[in-house]
DNA sequence: CAATGACGTTTACAGATGTAGTCGAAACGA
DNA sequence: TCGTTTCGACTACATCTGTAAACGTCATTG
């Protein structure tokens, strides 16, 4: 099922996937932030452990896979930010919004920009 | 170091230490959610590895332990926030509030309530 | 045609996590 | 004082995660 859960290490793949696809293991792996320098098998293997997760497919081109997301990034990102808030602000998005805005420095640029955001979807 | 992630299972214990401390383990297991059935051993073994991530402290009262937080539920929520919002937004506050306006998260009431803290932060 | 390289698959292995049993010591009740 | 309960400490064990090596196979190139 797509209900399991997405780990650090994998979600770096699906980023990548998510930018660009289909792709091949050697592809994304050339494609990794500099920060995450794996070898290809290791992408490999999260790339088969997502396989299995669902999270994405792979369509044989030749010899080799090329792989897609199977899940949308905004799901996704739905997903967990709503496992962060109903984990620790009791479901509730306001707090988690307000406690960000107050730990943020936002400039006053930000601040008229979240405004215009919220003024358009009063309406 | 106090910079070792807590698991969901030691958030559960952490959430009953914030409440009310300090508590016996025996007490801790007495207060678990109804959905977090666990044994005694369980919440033993969860307590001990709080204590050595320094998340939990403990001092003996006869023989047996009084347990209190030793980081704040406040640094710990601003902790994950931000992990969640480096690791979905890019680090930044804004496509947070605007995801979070697209999946229509936030009702009127939220969304004045942001106003109103926009403001007091612009001065 | 043989050697080399590119791929995917299988296996590995340490550390974290969820969940709990066992054990020895101390305390308490009879 | 002796059994029973109660602790904390130690041990256990399956699963998940991060990271990767080994292996078998097909393709390519000399």
């Amino acid at each position: 099922m797509s209900s399991d859960r997405i780990s650090d290490a994998e979600l770096t793949i699906m980023e990548i996937l998510w930018e660009r696809a289909p792709l091949t293991a050697t592809d994304v792996a050339a494609r990794l932030p500099d920060d995450r320098d794996w070898s290809l098998p290791t992408v490999k293997t999260l790339l088969s452990r997502l396989l299995t997760k669902a999270a994405v497919e792979h369509r044989a081109d030749g010899r080799r896979f090329l792989y897609s997301p199977l899940i949308d990034r905004e799901d996704y990102v739905s997903h967990e930010s709503k496992r962060l808030v109903d984990r620790l602000f009791g479901g509730r998005f306001m707090p988690l919004v307000a406690h960000l805005a107050e730990q943020e420095q936002l400039s006053d640029a930000d601040i008229s920009e979240i405004e215009r955001l919220l003024r358009e979807m009063k309406s």
